[in-house]
RNA sequence: AACUCCGUGGUGUAACGGUAGCACAACAGAUUUUGGUUCUGUUUGUCAAGGUUCGAAUCCUUGCGGAGUUGCCA
């Protein structure tokens, strides 16, 4: 008898266990520390299905706070986009929303205390002073000359930078460290600075902000947060995190443990670059369906189980890997194989015309909603003597492994008929306008024939009398290069193909019905979804992702 | 040549001193009313050199390579 072992756990997860076990902590606490000023992306959705996936895993919580403290880059409406993303990613806070701000005052205080303790200082060199004599990564800096200012005039003037006595950037508040400490972080931090801004939550109230640093621990601190993690680049900022721990008078002890954060090739994740892709739009918005933004993710058709699915496989860890898109793309069909129901789409129309079927009649035949799940049962297509093809799947002079419809061949119309093409009509430049078929009555519903012919190829169809015109939206990778960010300008890497419009797509008639939100397939071609910008008159469908396709593939090859 | 962190197939991730496994990708085949799905098989790996040990991806030493850090951003 084998024991089936144990599911590997990431570091983190492992250094919770052992915290649990040794009784430090008896339940977890986590959070998503978001900066409303920008749309979340699918490096934030990382981040979030570790956090509040740990809190699902051990019956702990997670908090959602904003990190808000600077008011000149903030705003509401990005508090408001990152609610609905980690709610649509399928995770809950519960009552458990916070607010850096909402911690301005408590921070004050402790900035006061820091004060009284001789372990900060205003300092009044401007910041160019400040970094020409903070040293760098070989040299150790320099003390400012206001270094050992007196208790009291600290409090004097920290109390008058408070009140607005002093305009931007005139003084600062510094912790009282180290100058010639190895790591930069630790030489005399900026704790406070001036900025006389509206702030989107607190108004006119302060007009001096607590920075980063200052706030971060001691929030997570407040918030009894017990495992706070974060990405690499926060790994130098630790020692500073746990020195405000360890000279305030915190009620808790958070720990912050670091991360890579995720990357995907063919990819651009900043939110620097993000917004000057929408700025200058070389992309529709936030939301366009080639971005790696939540929103866009969701538009374009992905499931957040797949989302959801993909940040499981690719792990937590410390070492900065660059993932696979492919991988992100299997997670996505892996859910969509299952869950999205089938129709017929034709994107690139070219007729057929049926000649031995009657011209005025019609049939339903029943075509499957879902292979896998054969339950689910049927839908009704109409066919008629007049269909649509792709134009893909017709070639006058086929090469030797084309299976599908040419001149003298047969082929099964899916769930219909088997046709044959016996004639093909063109207009006076040599385009083929018209495909002239018969079927075979006795392969009706697509059977095979009581001869036992076969056929090697399946194509999908719409009848013409019946289809829905549409507007179709494939996508491509937005960037050209495996790593957009090397070599250069990144916006040099755009695939100038990244979107292509087909206008004159036919629609399976049942397709008339798909709400916004569902993603479902177009036999042999992909998953679609129904986007925004559709309307009554024109449905709008994006491609989420195409099948795998191995004919395509061999073609590519040669 | 500061400090911190990280090196396992093409990519990502396991193995916690005891058979280097899994997923994706690639390739080959089987099945198929989607050239989809599914199934089977194949190829490819412990950065290097020493050391400890019966035994090292794992522990130690040195080297090599990569990343982050010099905002009054987060």
């Amino acid at each position: 008898m084998s024991v089936p072992p144990p599911p590997s756990k990431d570091f983190i997860r492992e250094i919770i266990d052992e915290d649990l076990a040794s009784g430090k902590h008896d339940s977890t606490v986590t959070r998503f520390p978001p900066e409303p000023n920008g749309y979340l992306h699918i490096g934030h959705a990382k981040s979030i299905c570790l956090n509040f996936g740990i809190a699902e895993e051990y019956g702990g919580r997670c908090h959602l706070r904003f990190d808000d403290t600077n008011p000149t880059k903030e705003d509401v409406e990005y508090v408001d986009s990152i609610k609905e993303d980690i709610q649509w990613l399928g995770f809950d806070w519960g009552d458990h929303i916070y607010f850096a701000s909402d911690y301005f005052s408590k921070l004050y205080d402790w900035a006061v205390h820091l004060i009284k303790e001789g372990l900060a200082y205003v300092d009044d060199q401007s910041a160019e002073e400040m970094r020409e004599n903070r040293g760098d990564l070989q040299t150790p800096g320099v003390e400012s000359p206001f270094r050992n200012r007196t208790e009291e005039e600290n409090l004097d003037l920290f109390e008058k930078m408070k009140r607005g006595e002093f305009k931007d950037g005139e003084k600062v508040l510094r912790a009282k460290i180290d100058m010639a400490h190895p790591n930069l972080n630790m030489r005399d931090p900026v704790l406070y600075r001036i900025v006389h801004a509206e702030h989107h939550r607190t108004g006119d109230e302060w007009c001096i902000y607590p920075m980063y640093d200052f706030t971060h621990g001691q929030s997570d601190a407040l918030e009894y947060v017990t495992h706070s993690l974060c990405t690499l680049e926060f790994e130098n900022h630790r020692p500073l995190y746990e020195w405000f721990l360890d000279n305030l008078p915190v009620p808790s002890r958070p720990r912050q443990i670091e991360f890579s954060r995720l990357s995907l090739n063919y990819t651009v994740m900043s939110k620097r670059k993000l917004l000057q892709l929408v700025q200058e739009n070389y992309v529709s918005g936030w939301d366009d369906p080639r971005m790696p933004t939540v929103s866009g993710i969701r538009r374009r058709g992905y499931p957040a189980e797949a989302i959801r699915n993909f940040c499981k496989t690719i792990g937590i860890t410390k070492y900065k890997s660059t993932n696979d898109i492919a991988l992100l793309e299997n997670s996505v069909r892996e859910v969509l194989n299952r869950t999205a129901s089938r129709f017929m789409a034709v994107l690139d129309p070219i007729k057929v015309i049926v000649t031995n079927y009657p011209e005025d009649q019609v049939e339903e035949f029943d075509a499957v909603i879902n292979p896998e799940y054969p339950e689910l049962g049927t839908r009704k297509v109409p066919f008629s003597r007049e269909l649509y093809i792709e134009r893909d799947d017709f070639m006058e002079d086929p090469p030797k492994k084309f299976f599908r419809l040419s001149p003298g061949k047969e082929v099964r119309f899916r769930c219909a008929y088997f046709l044959k093409c016996n004639e093909v009509v063109k207009d006076d430049e040599g385009n083929i306008t018209e495909i002239h078929c018969t079927y075979d009555p006795e392969t009706r519903g697509g059977e095979n024939p009581p001869d036992g012919r076969k056929v090697k190829a399946t194509i999908h169809w719409v009848s013409a009398a019946h289809a829905i015109d549409a507007e179709v939206r494939l996508y491509d990778r937005l960037f050209q290069h495996e790593a957009p960010d090397k070599d250069g300008d990144f916006l040099q890497h755009l695939n100038p193909e990244s979107l292509s419009v087909l206008s004159n797509a036919k629609l399976e008639p049942n397709l008339g019905k798909v709400e916004l939100g569902e993603t479902v397939q177009f036999e042999r071609l992909g998953y679609f979804c129904p986007d925004l910008d559709t309307s009554v008159e024109k449905p709008v469908f994006n491609r989420t992702v195409g099948l795998r396709d191995s004919w395509a593939k061999a073609q590519k090859k040669k």
